[in-house]
DNA sequence: CATCTGATG
DNA sequence: CATCAGATG
């Protein structure tokens, strides 16, 4: 009942790109932006210094951070650009940025970085994001095939020594009603793409992958055989990527360490108790493993049901 | 993805009568209550003793209160109950309790009052309450016509002397698409129920009437005149009830007061500001104006977007 | 349990 | 600018 201000649309003007294949570029209204958030921090006292080298001794030139977090608009409410200032990885890419292209707050660019951004066309739903400090040589949104590309799931930048994907995978859903579409399509071609990739330059694959691997990727592999991400169909998936000639750098590196997850979910204090499922991966051709430094879990950084995981490169000119 | 406790559902049982005329009563599954409310107090430090008496001289002996609650399960949480504690009326009403009966939090039951609930099929939609520290001889919901009585909006409670009807009336929308529901339908039909009722005993209603009668009942009647709540239709179906012989007790008392309000959106600050509409009214047959003692609008209690609105009355045996 | 939308006010 | 629901995770 009346008394309504007009409303307060906020939205980032001069984004780089950012189309999805399935979306045309709106006009550029000059909306007026309200709220912008203030300096809260998510990361204070935290330390993200970290050495480490490859085999052969070479120190990293590349850290490239991926975090699903669970709502661009949320995550910015608890500062989670906070957390970008402290790491300062050379790329950011997110996932489920629940946010049309129009809709990104006014404030989401960050100096020093260019940024590009895919949504789905259901509001609120999906999406990816790229940070990057190095200007891509060029950028891609989805596999090229209309039914896999209306979600904004995948975004690829491609740079000098490599190609950058990163993926939302989809989920297979409670009772698993999207687990055909998920095993049978989407992973398939999400695999023919990467390969397509990977003939011309490597490829850093990374993103929520809504799979754990094998039993040590979860606390409770036991009762989730029939979970979403945790199916046969799903760990299959995954096996038959690597099997394609990648690796999983985390498993590569510490092929026994349990406990290590990516995700908790809110319910029951599960992060608290440590369980939680390692969805959230590095995948790269087999032919950087010799660049390979390390991958690191940085599972205290609160914003998100994810936390982000922090791969560090060290590429040859 | 997977690690769901139990869900944990809460329902207050035990409540007297509370069947709207269109539901069967659900088999009372005598489920968990988790969460309870803490002693949260909206009301802290506030002073609600008031010495008033009729025009006679007569000292109230029946206080009545009404309060939009807007959600009873937020105000709970907000602690909306102190207010019953502290107000300690005779009769509570609170409209728009937007919850279903079985969904009622276990803690909504308070010490040395009955209760009464009537809510909409519709899940999270309107429905209205009764607390009562005597037990009324007889309670009713709805008029009595079935396109009105699915949404809970009507509770009639008999008292020895008087009957009293809490009601939320029907909002006619943005861009007025239930106008001419509200108007040519529900007024009349209303009007006429308590007509009815009025020929056996006097009746005091009360309630969030969704109409600023006059334009000293809100802060901008010039820019309202098309908005819901301030149009031609249903400002004169508020006359019409009044000329059917009923009084508007708070009008009745202060004919000139500005700036008296029970409701200001929650949108740009407008209760600082005191943008407000009175939409809360004690509607009582013309024959109890000699009872009238006073009418408090408790524009400081907060819980809403609505204050609680109080009566006092010195009814005779 | 937390994010969104969309209806409603 | 709040409430609630329902979808989704």
């Amino acid at each position: 009942i009346a008394e309504s201000p007009k409303k307060g649309k906020r939205k980032a003007e001069d984004t780089e790109d950012g189309e999805t294949p399935a979306k045309k570029s709106k006009s550029a209204k000059a909306e007026e932006k309200t709220k912008l958030h203030k300096a809260v921090s998510l990361t204070k006292g935290m330390d993200f210094s970290h050495d480490c080298q490859t085999k052969d001794g070479r120190k990293p030139n590349w850290k490239i951070a991926s975090w699903n977090i669970n709502g661009i608009r949320a995550w910015m409410d608890k500062g989670g650009l906070s957390y970008i200032a402290d790491e300062k990885p050379d790329i950011l890419c997110v996932q489920e940025t629940k946010c049309a292209q129009e809709e990104l707050p006014a404030d989401v660019k960050v100096d020093g970085y260019h940024d590009y951004w895919s949504s789905a066309e259901q509001a609120g739903y999906a999406g990816t994001g790229i940070y990057s400090k190095t200007k891509p040589i060029n950028v891609t949104y989805g596999l090229g095939i209309k039914k896999h590309d209306s979600e904004g799931r995948v975004i690829t930048a491609e740079y000098d020594q490599f190609f950058l994907v990163t993926a939302y995978v989809p989920n297979s859903g409670h009772g698993l009603p999207q687990l055909p579409y998920r095993s049978k399509e989407w992973d398939v071609d999400f695999r023919e793409y990467l390969n397509n990739l990977n003939k011309s330059k490597p490829v850093i694959m990374c993103g929520d992958l809504n799979v754990a691997h094998l039993e040590i990727d979860l606390a409770n592999p036991k009762t989730n055989k029939k979970t979403a991400g945790f199916t046969a169909e799903e760990r299959q998936g995954f096996t038959d990527l690597l099997a394609e000639g990648y690796i999983d750098s985390y498993r590569e590196l510490y092929p026994e360490t349990e406990g290590a997850y990516s995700f908790w979910t809110y319910m029951g204090n599960a992060r608290a108790k440590n369980v939680g499922w390692r969805l959230d991966y590095f995948v790269l051709s087999e032919r950087l493993k010799e660049d390979l430094c390390d991958n690191v879990i940085r599972k205290d950084v609160m914003g998100s049901d994810h936390c982000p995981i922090v791969l560090y490169m060290a590429l040859k000119e």
